[in-house]
DNA sequence: TTGTAAGCGTTATCAG
DNA sequence: CTGATAACGCTTACAA
């Protein structure tokens, strides 16, 4: 079993008659060796399997081609979320030779620490983080790495101002606007909204966009129908509040935001359960147009927004960094949102 | 911007007053170090951020920490499929001090390049491929190169056989077997099939799997209800199967079973256009117990394989071969499958 | 266009 | 228990 290129790349050399430089730069597509020469290498090459040592080359380089993709859970790689990003870095950091990797981190107690280790180590030349999963209490253990590191998602103002990271996120607040005016033209007047978890920058700025909606389209904002729900637990917890919102008081909305699809259906299976049609007595509208939101019934509205650039533009990023060794800046980069109109929204009758 | 560490080691060794070497030892634990020495190396080290480069160790031991989960595209990360395999590897590999790390593949048709790359580069210790995304005719392209390389899912006999590779996989026969007995037990006699592309070998097992089913419950299998969708299609291409399984004949089945849970949706979708009660008139089960089965309306019952499982049993082959550095051997591994019985299933009336 | 030499940061080996 | 040395495979800088 030999799998080091011990000693390979000179048996490679010796064999097309040249010398370990040439084969070297053959490797690099150097333009500085004739095509000849180039053949004759790339022949005995492929005679031997041989391919340049990673370690070697990162070792020598000083950094490794490892672009290091951190997730909060093997879980969370669900959805189309992190897939389509994920496509999008790679389409833009492939042509430079650098892999995509990714990493998962469950414990977040020791975020900070993690990415110190991976940057020091050398194992990755950059770091794309969530900043959702990031514990703020934990940043400035960062301080003074001054590393490529990144954060896809959304960093609170306060934030971005003093990182010295660059961000890439979505407009959350437009895309609930954008739902609201959908609504508002179906002339639904008693609007509410399922929040995230209090706090959450995601959750923050998705209420933010439904309160600003909602004033543009001159409807009242009833507090009542504004709820927290818990983006962990989803399905259950959107579940639970809209029970709670169904079971109390007289008037109930005619149409409810869900700051996620997941809270989305949990709200339409328990509005079913109190007999409310979906979307006849009550239009729902979610967050994240997941792809399964086609499979509930009815079948979900949903606000999308495009992982696709959304990794299009960390994949730039990135390569600035890592390739062009530009300096680090912080850049903010928001991205738009988009409502897809299903089969959940109708006009109030 | 310091990222190397060059020079790094030396300092810490000079600050703790004793040799590069010792401050080596520090980092592997080695039994041979005084206490003291340690604390003093330990401290002098934090005080640096030091952390042993990746790249230089990966040279020195001949091999990286690196394990690489290929994967054929960013969206089939989706589902708990992955996520919970995922988990059990790392659960299994971390404490080794062996990263996993995720790797696209999209271009199938040069997989067998790619897999040579990554070992012959040295860039992971092992690689971890799930055989159904594997092209058959590029196998041969692996002969020769011995390396850790070992097949997640199912790979027919005849590969078994003449691999050099392990493979772990689910009990596909044993799943469907179970789902026709529960159908069985409920009355059912009237049962279709839905599988999925054909040749494709989880397909053609659970397929055997329904047949063998039918068998022991003493059921006629109508041939006209066994037909085959697309896996990739999932959902559309269930529908489009449903459909003209209800256009067709003038007797229908009242239980189907799907190869899969975006087939079995897609299923409920086109049995619900024809007016069918789900599950009054049409039982329906899924299979890959998916998470949002239970969003689906009625929640699907589905065949359920323990992804957590199925990893730590990967990861234990890994630690076998990459760290205890066992010669490779072909062991294959069956995991068994298991029923969900939710809300698509009721006695037939 | 090609070759030579030196060194990237670690660790195996051999001394002490 | 600790230290000096060489080598892992590659590429930058400098020659030829």
């Amino acid at each position: 079993m030999s799998l080091t290129n011990k000693g390979l790349a000179n048996k490679v050399a010796q064999k097309a008659g040249v010398s370990l430089m040439t084969v070297s730069r053959v490797f690099n597509d150097s333009p500085r060796v004739a095509a000849k020469t180039r053949d004759k290498v790339l022949k005995a090459a492929s005679e031997f399997g041989y391919e340049p040592s990673n370690a070697a080359r990162a070792l020598r380089r000083g950094h490794s081609n490892m672009i290091g993709y951190l997730v909060s859970s093997p879980q969370s790689l669900g959805g189309t979320y992190h897939g389509d990003t994920i496509a999008g870095i790679e389409e833009v950091i492939t042509p430079h030779d650098l892999i995509l990797s990714i990493l998962i981190v469950e414990d977040r107690a020791t975020l900070a620490r993690n990415i110190r280790r991976y940057i020091a180590s050398g194992a990755c030349a950059a770091l794309i983080v969530r900043f959702d999963l990031f514990p703020k209490d934990q940043l400035e253990e960062l301080a003074g790495l001054e590393a490529p590191i990144m954060f896809a998602s959304n960093a609170p103002e306060e934030i971005k101002q003093n990182s010295p990271y660059s961000t890439v996120c979505f407009d959350n607040e437009s895309g609930c606007i954008q739902a609201i005016r959908h609504l508002a033209m179906l002339k639904h007047q008693k609007v509410g909204f399922l929040g995230g978890n209090k706090g959450w920058v995601d959750s923050v700025q998705r209420e933010a966009g439904f309160r600003k909606g909602m004033a543009e389209c001159k409807l009242e904002v009833n507090e009542q129908w504004v709820q927290h729900c818990n983006f962990h637990l989803g399905f259950e917890s959107g579940e639970e509040v809209m029970n709670q919102l169904l079971s109390s008081g007289t008037e109930h909305p005619t149409a409810v935001l869900c700051a996620s699809d997941q809270v989305a259906a949990g709200a339409i299976q328990a509005a079913k359960r109190w007999g409310k049609k979906i979307p006849e007595d009550i239009s729902i509208i979610g967050y994240d147009d997941q792809f399964w939101c086609r499979f509930t019934t009815p079948a979900l509205s949903s606000i999308r927004h495009d992982g696709l650039q959304l990794g299009r533009s960390i994949g730039e990023v990135i390569v600035k960094q890592v390739i062009d060794q530009e300096p680090l800046d912080s850049k903010h980069i928001v991205l738009p949102t988009s409502l897809v109109v299903r089969e959940s929204t109708v006009a109030v009758s």
